[in-house]
DNA sequence: GAGAAGTTTCAGAGATCTCTGAAGGTTCGT
DNA sequence: ACGAACCTTCAGAGATCTCTGAAACTTCTC
């Protein structure tokens, strides 16, 4: 079956936080799915697309942590799943650019003259992405008590 | 003047947030420069590019405010600096996504049947956005506090 | 251990994005 | 009002990214 057009756009909404449009769309597809777990299969017929690009991408979510191979008794295909918490784990990828943000800053903080207006404007930087990067983990930390605790 | 290295850093590294390169090296320019303001010109030179796309890096940078035009005194040219919590900004904008993800999440769950499995990763992710949606402001206007009381 | 089914890899075609450069527009001084 | 300096726009060249499809590899069954 086709994904759906809410589907699509759910795709279209991850991409535009950065994901390739494929991977996207695989996990949109894991959402959405009215099956507990889906196999290569599945994906490739329902995204329309080639067994390779439903192979790249499953690897792809799987690295980063946001879907699961499940052991699949009774046959020899893969079967995925999203994993526990996988938006948890989105928001702590991303969270990785603001500790890049971070770094580059404290970079040019060395690299300038002090008491000059680029190493004032840096310091600044480097303080809110400290900030952020402090704070991020403590929120996400807290939605997952929050979560587990039901 | 050439931009330095760690400046080309800083501008990869707004890139991989999704900034385009040119309008993320313009922003690098203007965080490392020692002088107050940057005119197009200055801009155009230190990154060896063209005015052309100077202009519509200046331009999006403006819109998304970023950085602010300042009135020259006697000087035709425009002159270009960082605006106040400009990082704060950025989150701002980036928190967007976050709200992105809240609506198709929505429209995802409206239009999956109740009680499939569909549904219920629908309503756990629509969960997670709108907890982001409802802190992550929360946490920016606790940075702006805090740095304009100094 | 041979064959079948499923999966992975990767070179290259195709799609997409970005930048340039030149034409045209705007603003300022005289 | 005219010319000079500067800025903006945008079509198309060039660079970059993504997907396909076929070959190679793995795993399972008989």
């Amino acid at each position: 079956m086709a994904l759906s057009e809410p589907a699509e756009r759910l795709a279209l909404a991850l991409a535009q936080g950065g994901m390739q449009r494929m991977t996207a769309r695989v996990l949109a597809a894991l959402l959405f799915t009215d099956q507990e777990t889906m196999t290569a299969g599945d994906l490739s017929e329902s995204l329309a697309t080639s067994s390779g690009s439903v192979s790249t991408a499953v690897k792809t979510l799987t690295v980063v942590g946001l879907i699961e191979r499940v052991p699949a008794p009774g046959s020899r295909r893969e079967h995925f799943r999203l994993r526990e918490h996988a938006w948890a784990t989105l928001m702590s990828s991303q969270n990785q650019l603001v500790k890049l943000m971070m770094d580059v800053a404290e970079e040019g903080i060395a690299a300038t003259g002090e008491d000059t207006p680029g190493h004032r404007r840096l310091a600044e930087m480097r303080d809110f992405y400290a900030y952020l990067w402090q704070r991020l983990p403590e929120l996400i930390d807290t939605w997952k008590a929050g979560r587990t605790s039901r």
